[in-house]
DNA sequence: GTCTATACAGAGATAGAC
DNA sequence: GTCTATCTCTGTATAGAC
């Protein structure tokens, strides 16, 4: 929780620049040290060793938007809103993939995912266990609602969240580059459009062909 | 295009192997050599340095199924499969997560995307550039012939092919910590009937309430 | 809290005998 | 083609002066 500030905030934030940028293990600390302007043993007044800067690294993760979607609320309040939420969440994930600070944490977590076992099983259970099950839970509600069709609300849960996470690597992998993002950017808001009237409840006392 | 044969052989699939597991960077050729049974030094026998077991780990990548979706087949032969074409499609996808050296070049894919721009760049083409492109063309055919709904070919592409991505994500991370993927593997089949189902024409004359 | 100096381990790579 | 031996460089981390 706590924000580092100072020297303490610019190794921080330059390691995560340099972390996602390399992958954590191609980092040095002389690297590190150079670009904050600083000799490398300084470092270790702030950190005790790389490790703890990589495990802050993990800390600022599990704070950011990325696992954090549905901050507090409950399905109960939020599954009335029906369209309107899957638009505000795929705003959200959209607007993550240009959040410049976010998108370093996004880098870095792809890179970690498959040599950090603590790491896997965090997003594991924080993403997984909690976000798509959630999402799950909204989507039940809205079937008995009758705002959406019966459905399997697993599936629905996570053929949304699918393609807004692909999508969102889609551009911070073309942003890596310098390269053009706006057609991935216009996939966000289609995918809702596309996604809700699959699922959405079709009056059947009214005819859409005439 | 060459295979390894007997020890060279050995050197590269040990070396995949932990490259998938740690990264690049992190593997060490005596790491490798040890694994292998031989000295470090017998290493540079068969591979110049280990830049080139990195660049014969990238061919691999190239010649793979992850993609080589098409393999040559053009649109014009197989947009008329229909459904069917997507349920192999799908089904692809589902087998590489489970097959063993396929899971290995994915993970070191993942792992090396976001530091390794020459890798990026050639994901971007070949995966991008040529499979999401042929099948849009295969989409836009199933248009014209009447076999789908009128849409935007491109966004079928992407919605197609995203939620199979994050699907075989998903599989090969929980693989990686020898959890159950039981769950996760239903969804490629769920994801093409509920896709199918969005895109499908549906016949006006024929009411399906009844 | 930052510096210089240094310890020490481990990395990639080469030389030359067999 | 593999071995032993060795070189050189670079990595993390610590000690102690200021």
């Amino acid at each position: 929780m706590e924000e580092f500030k100072g020297t303490k905030k610019k190794i921080f934030d330059t390691s995560l620049q340099l972390f996602a940028d390399q992958g954590y293990k191609a980092t040095t600390m002389r690297q590190i040290a150079k670009q904050v302007g600083i000799q490398q043993s300084a470092i270790y007044n702030h950190f005790k060793n790389k490790e703890a800067i990589l495990d802050a690294s993990i800390n600022k993760l599990k704070q950011s938007h990325l696992i954090n979607i549905f901050e507090d609320k409950e399905p109960q309040e939020l599954y009335k809103k029906g369209r309107l939420l899957l638009k505000n969440i795929s705003n959200m994930f959209k607007l993550i993939s240009y959040d410049t600070k976010t998108d370093l944490i996004f880098r870095f977590m792809m890179q970690e995912l498959f040599n950090n076992e603590r790491l896997r099983e965090f997003y594991n259970e924080e993403f997984f266990q909690n976000n798509v099950k959630k999402l799950s839970a909204i989507f039940f509600l809205m079937m008995q609602d009758e705002i959406i069709e019966n459905n399997d609300p697993l599936l629905l849960a996570n053929e949304f969240f699918a393609p807004l996470f692909f999508y969102q690597l889609q551009i911070v992998r073309l942003k890596a580059d310098n390269k053009s993002t706006s057609v991935a950017a216009t996939l966000f808001e289609k995918h809702t459009e596309f996604f809700w009237d699959r699922i959405k409840v079709t009056m059947p006392q009214q005819d859409d062909i005439f």
